[in-house]
DNA sequence: TCTGGGGTCCTAGGACCC
DNA sequence: TCTGGGGTCCTAGGACCC
């Protein structure tokens, strides 16, 4: 019993809508939304707009009419500004537990196993409040013996089934059965859109029936990760907190144009920017990348001729520079790139990524993977 | 040469997340 | 006219080796 953890999940409402209203106040009762790159569609709706009708993701150009008609106040995206404030709030929290794991710019899971003798509910309370208090940011607290169980307790609040207190726990089994009798299982972190249809077609349709369920069954539909949410559902834990960052493995960069392009250098701009963008982020987690993919697309929705292509490059070492992979990528622009069509978006993404601290300097001051094997060519 | 089993590594693609 | 961007994990299947 005492071996159980309890688990927060700390989720800041409305990330971005929020951020918004930090800086404007005058916001605060009145619908907001925040409109994703190029402002192409609604990526974060406080519960105004929601209660309006504007769904996650919806085209902007849809929604404009609503948009005018409720007065439905409206943002182009900041991502500094968003990361910026994402920052101060994960410092707070850290302040109240060392084990903490960044699980996405506005959520955070907690380890608070060690304050069981606490009052866990009002714990999180004073947590919440010194986070609106320094930072301006709501959040909601669901408090479990699992991840997946505290996701479970999180979504029960955002969803008001319970009243608005910012605090929900389903630590206590009698409460947690309660919960999942009625939890739809396409709420379940970590089941989505095939795997519910999956556990529809098995009759399964609430959170206490996938707990309850076969457990050989569920790993044959939906895999070992089904059969960790079975767990985790069960309330025993088996996936940990992950404090330390870990490096990226892949860093992608890529954006939709905001027009129409034909033209292969606007593409080119456009690529050398994405791996300016991505070498960065490399640098900055002191990595070296080995591999390169590029692509071009025009856009599916269109009814226009279509085509989309990508290229790999591997390189002959590994590196962080910028001009050396920009200019691998403009080689495999040329070899994918065809005239005559509209492209709508296209990007980068490094693989084969390796700490630099792991390679060494061979005799011609490109780094190689230490212990691999090498052939040297002495010249002249 | 033929036959079979088993292990490892790699890659592409599916599924899912915010 | 107009529909985000950036990630992770897992599996299946092929290549290769012993």
């Amino acid at each position: 019993m005492s071996s159980e953890k309890i688990i927060a999940l700390v989720d800041c409402n409305s990330f971005y809508c929020s951020c918004e209203r930090v800086f404007n106040p005058s916001l605060e009762g009145k619908p907001v939304i925040v409109l994703s790159n190029n402002d192409g569609c609604a990526i974060a709706r406080t519960d105004e707009a929601k209660a309006i009708g504007i769904k996650m993701g919806a085209p902007f150009f849809k929604i404009k009419d609503v948009i005018k008609k409720h007065n439905i106040h409206v943002f182009s995206s900041n991502y500094t500004l968003y990361g910026d404030m994402s920052r101060r709030v994960m410092e707070i929290l850290r302040e109240y537990t060392p084990e903490l794991e960044i699980y996405s710019i506005d959520e955070a899971f907690l380890d608070l196993t060690g304050f069981k003798k606490r009052d866990l509910i009002q714990y999180s309370q004073d947590i919440r409040q010194r986070v609106l208090k320094l930072t301006g940011i709501p959040v909601s607290i669901g408090l479990g013996p699992t991840k997946v169980l505290a996701k479970v307790a999180n979504r029960l609040l955002k969803k008001d089934k319970i009243k608005n207190q910012g605090v929900f726990s389903v630590l206590d089994p009698l409460v947690c059965e309660q919960a999942l009798n009625t939890f739809p299982i396409e709420d379940i972190w970590g089941i989505s859109r095939k795997s519910t249809q999956k556990l529809h077609d098995l009759r399964i349709y609430t959170a206490r029936q996938l707990r309850d369920a076969n457990e050989t069954l569920i790993q044959k539909k939906l895999t070992v990760v089904g059969a960790r949410i079975m767990q985790e559902l069960k309330a025993v834990s088996c996936l940990d907190l992950e404090q330390v960052q870990q490096d990226k493995k892949n860093i992608c960069s890529s954006r939709s144009f905001g027009r129409p392009v034909f033209a292969k250098e606007e593409l080119q701009e456009a690529i050398a920017n994405h791996v300016h963008t991505a070498t960065e982020k490399l640098r900055r987690q002191k990595s070296i990348a080995r591999s390169i993919l590029i692509f071009i697309q025009t856009n599916p929705f269109k009814n226009i001729p279509q085509y989309y292509n990508s290229t790999t490059i591997e390189l002959p070492s590994w590196t962080s520079v910028t001009t050396k992979l920009i200019h691998q990528a403009f080689y495999g622009l040329d070899s994918i790139y065809k005239s005559g069509f509209e492209y709508k978006k296209c990007g980068i993404i490094l693989n084969d990524i390796i700490p630099k601290s792991e390679s060494q300097l061979d005799f011609f001051g490109s780094p190689s993977i230490t212990g691999a094997v090498r052939t040297f060519v002495i010249l002249g």
